[in-house]
DNA sequence: GCATTCATGCAAATCGTTTTGCTATCCGTT
DNA sequence: AACGGATAGCAAAACGATTTGCATGAATGC
């Protein structure tokens, strides 16, 4: 009834366990038919090599991990959900057929209470500066790869995400279709999408002439923050005839205070964001996104990290990011 | 440079193995002064146990899986995704409350191809008659729980997600909001929440004598389908009045369609769909559905799979689903 | 003063693999 | 007949923890 190991096997196939590992690894030569005979019986008796015991050999555990600074499900909404899960979903499938498996790391909630289970490498979402996650498992000495650059480590191997490029992308998009007052609503975390959307942001402002008004919000409240401060905003300056939200639920607390004030979209305002997730999509009208190609970095991050694992580090950058225009900036 | 062992730290600490195993365990006393002693050396040295060694001596990895016959990422779409991901935050929380780590199992695209890594078990997240995922984990002998039952498969522990009485609560919503011609958008998989919305409309319409109106739709089609049969049905037949999708991606899908036609909703069509994600709360009108409580449900699962795992199967009954009506059913 | 218990610690077996030497056989050359 | 080189297989040593049984010294009871 126990389930049987590698002995078992050698004892009922008559051989020893040592033709049975390499009639399965391949590391040596086996008779072609002895090696027949183990896997036909491997097969019957229903025999699997135990998965701790090959990880205490090889040192290699098959299991990688995705993390994440930020609460999984916070209560404010699936907003971020979206864009890590949609990673956390692609990067499984990418783990998969590299016949690893991927487990999902939540925050430590309580302190420092974190998992025992050993992994062979960590990919970090988006960490910010001084990440926690970070320096935990920095200390343990697991390999460590990132979407996105960690803000002040370049020794870091990361996905870049490009987000200067994606918020020129955007930005640019305004511009053109006649905005002259653009305001920002942006992220006040230290994570290097934000802090380079405001950046270009800046840049942007101060090349076209803008009157520059960013808002920096707790990513932390969600739409209803991003609500609020585009209701003050926009009753604070009329002129105010293009938003660029630097998260996505930014977008859609901007686009219910622009509906609130009457302000038609995008007559009257063209509102941009920054990932094309549910929301952007599902939104009435559409808002206008930039194709981060998610699956796409998701895969190249697991593909990284098994490269760091092997010792060999190295940088990435993401393809392209796509601009998706929606009803939301153009007719 | 190397990670120390545990006889690494017995020999910085002039004891033996032994006595740092108990130290740590608590399984039999040691002096309080060498534990401190030991622990303070543990802290410096950055010792943490090799979980590989303690899986293959305990048995343990201290690794569930989360496993769905159900591509990750349809690329139909993030209907099931948002389902899915929502659990599978939720589960990883709890997972980790209990120091276990939560890994994603897409399903196998490429056959057998299946991850070596080893699990202490399974959630199975709504699996199908005969469903292959769940031979696999079977063969290997895996405990093995699922959210949704087994149909079929009484032997199976589960979180039952009371599909009937979800569908009664949506039934009965559009019956009071004066609906007498109700169509059911349904799945045609052979998953138990499928299998019991089908019953439970057929009853219903039975029973109050409403013309019978099914269609079972393959949910791997997700919006597309129910757009086009939403669409046929609405022109075949006017007096429609009522639909029940009892999948979300459905639901939007017939809004498309009613939008298309001309049929205000709720004032000439009510809608309601079972799953109350973000498609349902974005969607204009907000569609009405049902709060299945899933972080809830997760939680009960992972608390069922280490009852299993501990030998004390049971089943358990999730909270009883709440409906959210939305005015795409009522004003 | 001797036997009994308790507190503390150690050595060694064990978990199920992989990998490294080593042996034995067989075949074809010289 | 002796030798080199494949070929096929085995025994035993890791890997790093937990756990069992035993040993020591001190404290206690009579």
């Amino acid at each position: 009834m126990a389930k049987p190991t590698i002995s078992d096997l050698a004892k009922a196939a008559g051989v020893s366990v040592t033709t049975v590992s390499h009639a399965f690894s391949g590391r040596r030569h086996v008779d072609p038919e002895t090696r027949r005979r183990i896997q036909a019986l491997a097969e019957q008796i229903g025999y699997h090599p135990s998965s701790a015991a090959v990880a205490l050999r090889s040192g290699r555990t098959g299991t990688i991990a995705l993390a994440s600074s930020m609460p999984f499900a916070v209560a404010a909404g699936p907003s971020r959900l979206g864009f890590l899960m949609e990673i956390a979903a692609s990067a499984a499938m990418s783990a998969l057929t590299r016949n690893l498996a991927l487990c999902l790391i939540p925050p430590h909630p309580s302190a420092k209470s974190y998992v025992s289970a050993g992994f062979d490498g960590v990919i970090l979402v988006e960490p910010m500066r001084d990440d926690p996650v970070l320096a935990h498992f920095e200390q343990r000495q697991t390999p460590i790869v990132s979407i996105g650059t960690v803000p002040d480590r370049p020794d870091i191997p990361a996905v870049d995400l490009r987000s200067r490029d994606t918020s020129s992308l955007l930005l640019t998009h305004l511009e053109e279709q006649g905005c002259r007052n653009v305001m920002a609503l942006v992220g006040a975390s230290q994570r290097t999408s934000q802090i380079e959307s405001r950046a270009a942001y800046c840049a942007f402002a101060q090349t076209h002439g803008h009157a520059p008004r960013l808002l920096a919000l707790d990513e932390e409240e969600g739409e209803e923050i991003a609500y609020r401060a585009t209701l003050a905003a926009l009753r604070d300056d009329p002129r105010i005839d293009g938003i660029f939200a630097a998260v996505d639920a930014f977008a859609s607390g901007a686009v219910r205070a622009a509906q609130e004030l009457g302000r038609r979209i995008p007559e009257d305002l063209r509102l941009v964001t920054r990932y094309d997730g549910l929301r952007a999509k599902l939104s009435r009208p559409p808002i206008t996104a930039v194709d981060l190609h998610l699956p796409d970095i998701a895969e190249r991050a697991v593909e990284l990290l098994l490269d760091r694992i092997d010792g060999k580090p190295r940088m990435i950058e993401a393809a392209m990011p796509e601009l998706v225009p929606r009803h939301s900036s153009t007719l």
